[in-house]
DNA sequence: CTGATCGCTAAGCGCTTGCTTAGCTTCACG
DNA sequence: CGTGAAGCTAAGCAAGCGCTTAGCGATCAG
């Protein structure tokens, strides 16, 4: 699973000034939330001054923007290629989606936390284009499941409710992890197991 | 169980004032954050001044304390009373608890965001105290799976893991859940049902 | 050498923030 | 009838906010 050796790198960021001031305001977003993050801050963590940060972003939303498309994006893609169809039954493909979107909430706990906690601060646009990226997200779930259900190997009674538990369950992980809390790969393997025994027939 | 028709009802804040306060500052607080959110707001939900605000409460952040604390005292009491001895076999015990605490976080979203979600902006001392509440809580729930581990009903690898993942899913309902979403009742009929497949033996 | 561009800083503008002050009205009670 | 407490408002203060402006040195094409 590619999540596994995935570092989340911002090379393609330029330039550096810009990926600093970004970096910068993820760990602030993350740490402080938001509303409670100054400008000032974030040019700070980047060595700047506060009006250097307009040089390379218009405006703070924009900059909250940006680290929530990316990591939406992220995200996604991670899903997609532990959904890849070498994975041949259902709950293959659902443990390794599992193991793959949790695993990913842990090591990535600080731009997840951004991602799911701070869309309400996105303007209405913004928040309209990342809304089509978390439903690809939690499509992806929801047609394991209906794969699973459809070849008898998964009983479910509530699909949009059970795909919604299954999900719920990975991104509360952004919320409560540290890395104290143990190995990111270790709770993907738990959290696969969890969730396949929600569903197994 | 009682958390049916538990109303969360304020009648015990007086003056009604304080009151007005209180639950404006509830609804704001759960829309757009306890940092987005301006003493001038709370009050005009109450429909004062904002110089008003202090002849009740000395700070905006013990306005945030006292509804955490009150809403945390809540949510351990529904758990409490959903564990209570009458139900016999940990299975019965898991799925009333697990029923009972994400029905109550659907019914009382607006309450269950603050206390979920704005931790961050208490003071040490304010968090400390709250802290407390919340390792009880968590505790209910691993009584009864280490409970179930003991006679055999239940197969648990992780205990703690298990325990957070099974807290997790109930407590990110306050995120997503809207009265369009389906009767709390109902949502915490499925919760159970799924909680309990996760670690039956 | 010239002039434009880039990345940056110092200063600060207009506004909003949490909270305070001074003072008004209402009303229970001796 | 007088007094003081309770509950409120109008006004405003100091601090901090997002963002803008003016300008500086470095770089580099013509």
């Amino acid at each position: 699973m590619s999540a596994v050796t995935d570092p989340l790198v911002w090379e393609h960021v330029q330039p550096a000034a810009a990926r600093r001031l970004l970096t910068g305001a993820i760990d602030a977003f993350a740490e402080r939330g938001y509303q409670a993050t100054t400008t000032r801050d974030i040019a700070a963590r980047a060595g700047m001054s506060p009006a250097a940060l307009y040089v390379h972003y218009p405006s703070k939303e924009r900059l909250l923007f940006e680290i929530s498309l990316y990591g939406h994006n992220a995200a996604l893609e991670v899903l997609r290629s532990a959904a890849s169809p070498d994975r041949e039954t259902p709950s293959e493909r659902l443990r390794s989606l599992v193991a793959a979107f949790t695993a990913w909430h842990a090591r990535h706990h600080t731009i997840a936390r951004v991602v799911q906690y701070e869309l309400a601060a996105l303007s209405p646009e913004h928040l309209a284009e990342v809304a089509t990226i978390r439903r690809a997200i939690s499509s992806q779930i929801e047609q394991v499941l209906a794969d699973g259900v459809a070849d008898g190997s998964f009983t479910v009674t509530d699909l949009p409710g059970t795909t919604l538990a299954v999900l719920s369950m990975s991104i509360d992980v952004a919320r409560w992890y540290t890395p104290h809390r143990g190995d990111p790969e270790a709770l993907g393997a738990l959290y696969a197991d969890l969730a396949h025994r929600m569903v197994q027939a």
